[in-house]
DNA sequence: TAAAATATTTAGACTAGTCTAAAATATTGA
DNA sequence: TCAATATTTTAGACTAGTCTAAATATTTTA
């Protein structure tokens, strides 16, 4: 059907989508797919000679429903393996981005289907993201970052938006975990820094890390 | 560390190797690759160059150790994969070589070795082959084919020779499965057709059948 | 044992995906 | 508004992997 790199463009444009709605630049998509401008013009224009997205030269790039099917599809399989690894193979949740890289783009309707049949169903990946259905539907549930709640708020840890190993560890080691209730008690002025109790537990926590974790109030 | 290609170039080789003991000819090669002698070339130049093959112009090619190695953990890999297929996620055994073709490709030591915990360390696959160890030991039972039983003698069916999904839907068909009693009850002279009797039913197979039917005795 | 047949390798070309450098277009701000 | 700057596209080149056609080596056979 469609190659690794076709796939990973039209998951990288998926994503970045929610950030510039009004269509994504090459930059950007340079940047979010660690490679050149004159790559991903190249790339833009076949997706665009298939149909997969929309595209007009310097105006950047949306995806066209056959490519937003396709990117979800892909999306979805990267989630169910997430949730497979840390779930039945005994991975952590830092350690599963790369192996499911990979693995989003094997080619069987029937593997993806009986995996989350096998799985439970499951809603949300190990970092707390929506793994869409069969149909390519799933929730987005209201969340804040962390950073955005004000002195006194509280809300429960639903997800991450840095996945990254190095992030994931820090939050293994600070006992920071998805579902875990946060209260923030205090937020310095000067470096935006907050004092958070994680059910019992007193952290300062920098704004890099408040904002990097997402809560449900 | 190597491409897909290069992978399934030296499991080909490792195949054929138990077939052509002195080395694998450029055209067998070409043959089970179902490509061109002369990509097969390149190719086997490229993998010399990577010290994973011995190979002297016109003269055949055989594995070194180090491509040894890597032909069997992406056997293993693949033997690992079918056995999930069938029996975590409802596959038949005659639906799971495309997705195991690819799913053999994935680098992830840790997947590997967690899969094969999570499955309990199975010895063969849904076809009867063995599947190597994470040391790379694997069982090489003797095996008869049915075409090489005389007339009274039997044994267990332990495995196919042809995988492909039509002899496999044969096979299902007829109730001819793993682990089934077989005994030759009669061979006609003309064709090498076999009467035979599984576990209590009789069935007369031609000698495409016999010949791709594993006994032990 | 030499000609014929077969097998293998070489030469040169093509595609997908990538790159650098240069050219073209768009945006910004004095 | 228009020159400076930033972004994007084009042009041309490179690699991996493949192909066809031609050349060369090996094997067979008469």
């Amino acid at each position: 059907m469609f190659s690794f790199s076709e796939e990973n463009y039209l998951k990288a444009i998926f994503h970045l989508e929610q950030l510039y709605k009004r269509g994504v630049s090459t930059n950007a998509l340079a940047e979010e797919m660690e490679t050149k401008a004159s790559s991903v013009t190249d790339m833009i224009r076949k997706l665009s000679d298939k149909q997969l997205v929309i595209y007009k030269k310097y105006q950047g790039v949306t995806l066209s429903e056959k490519g937003r099917v396709t990117a979800i599809e892909v999306v979805r399989k990267h989630r169910l393996w997430e949730f497979f690894l840390v779930e039945k193979l005994n991975f952590n949740w830092d350690e599963v981005h790369d192996v499911a890289e990979q693995l989003e783009h094997i080619k069987s309707k029937k593997l993806t289907r009986e995996l989350d049949k096998f799985l439970g169903f499951p809603k949300r990946d190990p970092h707390g993201d929506p793994i869409p259905d069969a149909e390519g539907n799933f929730s987005v549930s209201n969340k804040l970052l962390l950073s955005e709640l004000d002195e006194g708020q509280a809300g429960i840890c639903i997800g991450v938006k840095d996945t990254s190993a190095n992030f994931l560890r820090y939050l293994d080691k600070n006992k920071i975990a998805l579902g875990k209730s946060i209260k923030v008690k205090d937020i310095e002025d000067f470096d935006n820094s907050m004092l958070i109790d994680i059910e019992g537990e007193e952290l300062r926590v920098s704004q890099v890390i408040s904002g990097n974790l997402y809560i449900k109030m």
